[in-house]
Formats: structure tokens, C-alpha cells, sequence
DNA sequence: TTCTCGACTCGTCAGTAAGA
DNA sequence: TCTTACTGACGAGTCGAGAA
């Protein structure tokens, strides 16, 4: 999965499976606050105790990842906006300058 | 002041794609 | 086939705005 293309060209495309990011990331370690799972309930103490430090394990890497995931994605949405904007006053600026051209030649404007 | 509602964030689960 | 990372979906919690 690409994960770091090139942005400006992912956020011009539209193409969400490209979206990245702008400014590196900082992660910040979290605290595990999870309860031990299900599947560690008829295991031998120790067996038991690393299911569940493999799983505390995965829930702290996915948190983790949601997070950036979800980074990535605002990131991604502000990109498009930031480009909309660049677009509408691009065109609204070609419009004028069709329009002044339409009138030094007089020809009348469709709307 | 209290209640309700919508928007937002976060953690988790489940499914998927890609690499070993 | 197994593992890992990514991401959509879902439920729970929080917050601010507006109504009663």
C-alpha cells in the first residue's frame, strides 16, 4: 500500500489511497489501559500472560495507527480544500480576463 | 438550570493488501 | 500461509448551542 506519495499530486488527483503527509510525524507513547483478553481465560498463568502482552501489544500499535491514519486523512482533506480555493480564484481570474477579452472585441457575453 | 441534539474525537474490531 | 500496517465502521464519551 503506498502510504507516502506525492501529496500535492495525490490531493490533486483526488486519490485517497495515495494521500500523505506534510509534516513529519510525532507520536507520542501511550499508556495501556486494556484489560486482558478473552482468549487468555483458560491458558496455563504464563501463556495466559503473554496472550495478553501480545494483545495489549496490538491494541497500542493499531491506537497508534488509527491516530496516524486519521492525521493523515485531515492532512489529506486540507490539502483538497487549500487546492479548491487555489482553483476557484484561478477561475474566477480567467473568467474575468475572458470576459474583459469578449468586451475589447465586442462580443456579447452568454451570461 | 437542565435537557436534548448534533458534531467531534477516540479506541477497538474486522477486513484487506502487501511483504516475508 | 502468516504477519503487519492501514483504514472503514461502530460504539462510547465529551462539548457547545439552543430550547424549555
Amino acid at each position: 500500500m503506498a502510504v507516502a506519495g506525492d501529496e500535492t499530486e495525490s490531493a490533486s488527483t483526488g486519490d485517497m489511497s495515495g494521500y500523505q503527509i506534510c509534516t513529519p510525524t510525532s507520536s507520542l507513547p501511550q499508556g495501556v489501559v486494556m484489560a486482558g483478553s478473552p482468549g487468555s481465560l483458560h491458558s496455563p498463568p504464563h501463556v495466559a500472560d503473554e496472550t495478553t502482552r501480545k494483545r495489549q501489544l496490538r491494541l497500542m500499535k493499531n491506537r497508534q495507527a488509527a491516530k496516524e491514519c486519521r492525521r493523515r486523512k485531515r492532512e489529506y482533506i486540507r490539502c483538497l480544500e487549500t487546492r479548491l480555493t487555489m482553483l476557484e480564484a484561478q477561475n474566477k481570474k480567467l473568467m474575468d480576463e475572458l470576459n474583459y477579452f469578449k468586451e475589447m472585441y465586442g462580443i456579447k457575453s452568454s451570461q
